[in-house]
DNA sequence: GCATATTTGTCCGTATGTATC
DNA sequence: CGATACATACGGACAAATATG
């Protein structure tokens, strides 16, 4: 007994073997952004493969975000910079499929934004203040609404960026982006738009003091305040309560 | 002046109005995990493309984790039950390509876990408490370190299934997988073990024991404190203030 | 258990539109 | 502008794997 263990051996792929190996030279940095990879003809013969899977493996990379190729580019596809594009997607489909409630994403979002303003208040720079200043004064002069949101989502950026974490950065920013996506058109019709500029503008003046201040818990708390409020009309009467637990 | 607005016509690969219609009859729900696609020579006729088209559509919802196709296999591809499979690629290879720090994904998991804990003293039920109760009591019987760390990561489970909200409960598990690979050997080399396990069953009645109160801030606290405390040792010295920041 | 039919995985060749030099 | 090399897409082919009778 006790002999060599075997591991059961997984039949992988040909089009995965090559999906690892220029995954790998991309993720190790050994392929930087902007550079380019051989033609699709170089990569059949370098992975002694045929073209079609070098096409495959070519079509799951663009799918993860990793490269692009254009037709009758002579220079092979083209390693990309770093997006979220990939994690948006899949965290889309993620709500669509596991059918995520609105309320959930709003309660993911208060969670993620108020971190971001409680270290913003520890951690921004001068400069960073001045951003949010110059976001909330432009929500001010704003005229039509899509500009008032594009601000908003301006000042959120910044925050997110002051917070000095870059997944709390990608986060915030992905799931935002899907909240809006699914109540956009709701929000742009609602019957006292002015009232509710104005009192988003109150909370985001609320939260810079706050954060101008260094208080942090103030204005992690500020900002779950200022989301619920915001978004609290277009989340079902049942759910609110998991979002009011947000609120103490 | 003032004539109708044309778009810019985005050109579309075939592949690709392939995978969005595919994607559309799974997300919407026409198919269920399960149910099979038709076969590839069947996707062609329907869709007037080539096999090369069809398979390399095939292989990019394969990639999202949308469905698995086997060789020989008559009844076409597997439509597949939702799993955070996609979404743990991309975050992983979020972390590589974005460069995240090991503080800023511990300083997240101090975010989301928190959460679920400050949640989770309001919403669990019994039943989620006594199974919180009974893995704790799995650590404190666990003989080898490998054990330990496994039922630490059920606590930690029942912790964010108790929270309510599914998007945090994926988040913290793709999340905490991430930390757990890249430090795993690390952990089973530290050099304290025995203290070290001690230290995190006691941080767990803890917040078990906040949980049972229903005392949601203190059992946040406790779950910051608890994480911080697991973690500092691998985090480089200037980058733990960040991750103090958070614990007030 | 075995033979057969079907399907996928992979390979090859070709035509077409396009980007670059 | 022309020539070249490229990606896109098509169609046909064979071997290995799988399910069914």
């Amino acid at each position: 007994m006790g002999g060599p263990r075997f591991e059961p051996v997984r039949t992988v792929r040909a089009y995965e073997r090559v999906v690892e190996q220029v995954e790998e030279a991309i993720e190790s940095g050994a392929l930087s952004p902007g550079e380019r990879l051989p033609s699709e003809r170089d990569l059949m013969v370098q992975f002694s493969v045929s073209r079609s899977t070098v096409r495959e493996a070519l079509r799951v990379l663009q799918a993860r975000g990793l490269v692009r190729s254009r037709p009758g580019d002579p220079h092979g596809a083209e390693v990309l910079p770093f997006t979220p594009a990939a994690l948006h997607k899949s965290m889309t489909t993620l709500a669509r499929v596991a059918e995520l409630s609105l309320a959930e994403l709003v309660q993911f979002r208060m969670v993620l934004d108020s971190s971001a303003s409680l270290l913003a208040a520890r951690l921004r720079t001068d400069g960073q203040l001045a951003e949010m200043g110059a976001a909330v004064a432009r929500m001010r002069a704003a005229t039509d609404h899509d500009a008032f949101v594009a601000e908003d989502v301006s000042f959120h950026d910044v925050v997110a960026r002051a917070s000095g974490n870059k997944l709390i950065q990608i986060c915030t920013d992905v799931v935002r982006s899907i909240v809006l996506g699914l109540i956009s058109e709701k929000l742009a019709a609602a019957h006292d738009r002015q009232a509710l500029m104005r009192q988003t503008i109150k909370h985001h003046e609320e939260v810079l003091a706050a954060v101008r201040a260094g208080d942090g818990p103030l204005a992690a708390r500020l900002t779950r305040k200022a989301m619920y409020d915001y978004y609290a009309d277009y989340v079902p009467d049942g759910e609110r309560p998991a979002l009011r637990a947000l609120l103490e």
